[in-house]
DNA sequence: GCGTTGCGAAACTTTGCCGTATCGAAAAAC
DNA sequence: GTTTTTCGATACGGCAAAGTTTCGCAACGC
């Protein structure tokens, strides 16, 4: 393959197609890519330099300043690639639906790519304000929503209990399966088996109490 | 008072008391209290400064490199001072003990100065090994050990169910103290009540499905 | 008092990044 | 083939932050 590279322009209309060499769409790509392997990587956005995203996607700085006007700009759209596959709400027993659930928290707490967002998120409450917001709107709040709705469907049916306070039985959930995959991060903590997301739906559904 | 300085002299031997004025034992403890401050208002070691904690401090960066040749030497003597207040085991039934331990839990993560464990522990487990290494002993390790030995006695005593998965269970603990304080500090997430650690040891205990 | 060492402040030097500009080559339209 | 625009690479001045050294003064043993 010679040349990948397609014209950048997004929307049909080829009417305003300017004279000259097209922008290379796979630059671009490289850019986002490198992007979000670079916030995955360090802990909060000062660290992130436009120097070490060219370098990283084999890049001139010249092409990157030549879309991006700011680093927050590129950020953004970076992070709008990160498009959420939100879990799709399916009926059937809440057992089952958790263990969805856990499974796709396991897998995106595992990715880099999606670490991003936790990183940002939880760096600078108050460094990137607009940034945090937007990645709370994105990301965060769908994900918590659907939880939310998934615990509130398990009480009507009857197969949670009734008195159940929400967000402490969403802290259970989510800090559950967040802290498990950090602490296999530094080592001890157990491994991350295959079937882990099972097991923490099953001791997160019936407690430690004895039945 | 004139001077409360003292000579740094650790060791009780005066032989080699050397010429000159002696090291100021204010100046090195308001160091270290300036490090741990600067530690848990950042989020990694990257963006900790000599400057800074010379200018909290009160100090001269001199006196700072005249003791520690390196960033990480100094982090490492102040994460010492933090001397863990092993939660005492005592008698009692579980869900007491257990209400004792989240309650720590709390406390430590809401502390500007417990938090910096968390912050360097979580922050890079590639980049200072040596000192997520030190932080794991000295902090982590006690604690996993005494909830570890919480739930096997609530477990010998029947108190709790039989075939408890001492890992996952241990997350559940943890992860949803950690994460409800996280995600309080970051707008959503609910108020830091004054009985968290009640309301959330009995559902950790009770689980969701009902009884 | 004298020699020695520590002290804080300030000046100096280094480093890293930014944002821009320039260059030769490359890729499209004409 | 010519024109136009983009490409990656490199260089530049500027700037801010952090490390290093300098300096005058203070504290201590002798």
């Amino acid at each position: 393959m010679t040349s990948t590279d397609e014209t950048a322009s997004v929307d049909g209309t080829r009417a305003a197609r300017p004279a000259g060499r097209p922008r290379s769409a796979k630059a671009e790509k490289a850019i986002i890519e490198a992007t979000l392997d670079l916030i995955g990587e360090s802990t909060s956005l000062a660290e992130l330099s436009i120097e070490a995203i060219a370098a990283r996607a084999g890049v001139g700085k010249t092409t990157i300043y030549r879309r991006w006007s700011s680093k927050e700009d590129l950020v953004v759209d970076a992070l709008a690639v990160l498009k959420s596959p939100l879990p799709p709400l399916e009926d059937g027993p809440f057992r089952d639906r958790l263990v969805t659930y856990l499974e796709i928290m396991r897998r995106e707490a595992s990715d880099v790519r999606s670490r991003c967002v936790m990183n940002i998120a939880m760096s600078g409450y108050d460094r990137d304000p607009h940034l945090v917001e937007r990645i709370r709107e994105v990301t965060i709040r769908p994900r918590q929503e659907a939880l939310a709705a998934l615990l509130r469907r398990g009480v009507e049916t009857g197969e949670l209990r009734a008195d159940l306070d929400l967000p402490v039985a969403m802290a259970t959930v989510v800090g559950t399966v967040m802290w498990y995959v950090k602490s296999a991060g530094f080592g001890e903590g157990g491994q991350l088996s295959e079937n882990l997301a099972e097991r923490l739906a099953d001791h997160i559904m019936a407690g430690l109490l004895p039945r």
